[in-house]
DNA sequence: CGTTAATATATAGGAGTCCTATATATTTTC
DNA sequence: GAAAATATATAGGACTCCTATATATTAACG
């Protein structure tokens, strides 16, 4: 009968449940990536480049997203570009800058991933829809506050977007709205990652953020 | 001006937020083991093996445990014991088995470690007490369900302890009981892994779960 | 009781991740 | 225009991670 030593902070015992359910996404992912021989980490370059066909990213971008070093970038980057999943053209103002984009292989190679079913959306689904929402706009916040730390890069995230008014209507059920689309959405619909997302000026992403926590 | 494809259900965008914040914890972990030398698998195996003195863990259970093939394990746990952090001894009952220890130089490398700051700590410190409650709740939830639908080995949480009283008394800061440690305690202290964790039989692990959720 | 099936682990082989340190080519800065 | 900063690539090495298969034991069963 030992008695247990320092007992854990609750961030502790936080991070030890986020490591156990992001071991499930992991296995997830190999799931999903086997199917067209990739892998994890592959699957995630092809995630980040999808929706930024325009300009492509950076390698050192890509590697900020990923949370690995530029080597490391280079090399997954390099193993994608040999099976033909993504291409890297030359940066157009700077000529040492490369802009890596998905190729249409890429692209379907993607799609080809069904990300439909998983453990994860199991763990995910055993929740009630109220605790789904918290969930999510929690993740929303420890994700904002780890970008205004600049801990990690910007992510494209209503709550940080120039078109995102939050509670602007009276419907509970669809209080925000996304003045891209010109639409009304509920806390359900938040993105993590919108393709049209662009970052307001520091000014105003603090007045929306304020807006949003205090509803 | 595209329309965004078919609109992300709140299982994918929870699943995106776990994974930036899973990153965030990767990052994290290999600045805690790079002083060690150890990368964060090894991290991670050498943390599982910490409060499993007496019988160790074998090397399918630290497979599962860490979502990996068993030859992986057993690649990793040979990296361990060749730096000399761990010891196999043979299985006592099974001699097909082996029993995998941390030894004095693991523990210690383990300590060194100093698990105190990090990013994913200042995230969980941008919420506020009920929210980081929530999220520990919400956690266990998930772990739960996932451990119930035998995607992952049995984790040691309270919830699933037979020592375990669920809101066994009134004061609503420390409505739970330990009848282990015969003391009260509050949901931010549940633990997700604890070393005097004995699972309890389904019958009164299922009876235990429902006074927990409608607590 | 002995053959067959199941289990625990190890090996083999190979692709790829991931690091640090350093080299190369371009901007930028003063 | 030289020095500092930046973006990427290379080199070298340890290790992760997979699938497929071999080995040793233990369990199962006719």
């Amino acid at each position: 009968m030992e008695t247990p030593k320092t007992p854990l902070s609750i961030d502790t015992r936080i991070r030890e449940g986020l490591s156990r359910v992001g071991m499930v996404l992991r296995v997830d992912e190999w799931n999903r990536a086997k199917a067209t021989g990739l892998n994890p980490t592959q699957l995630s370059i092809l995630t980040l480049l999808e929706g930024r066909e325009k300009d492509g990213l950076g390698v050192k971008e890509i590697a900020a997203h990923l949370g690995v070093s530029q080597p490391t970038a280079t090399d997954s980057i390099n193993a994608l570009e040999r099976k033909g999943f993504l291409a890297k053209r030359q940066g157009a103002a700077d000529k040492r800058a490369v802009s890596v984009v998905l190729t249409a292989d890429g692209a379907s190679a993607l799609n080809a991933t069904d990300t439909g079913e998983g453990l994860a959306a199991q763990a995910i689904g055993a929740l009630d829809h109220g605790e789904q929402e918290d969930l999510l706009v929690t993740l929303i916040k420890m994700i904002r506050r780890l970008q205004e730390a600049d801990a990690i890069p910007v992510q494209r995230m209503c709550v940080t977007c120039r078109y995102f008014a939050p509670f602007a209507h009276a419907d509970a059920a669809r209080p925000h709205h996304c003045k891209f689309v010109d639409a009304a959405f509920g806390q359900r619909e938040l993105r993590i990652d919108c393709r049209d997302h662009v970052e307001a000026d520091p000014a105003s992403r603090a007045a929306t953020w304020d807006a949003f926590q205090t509803g």
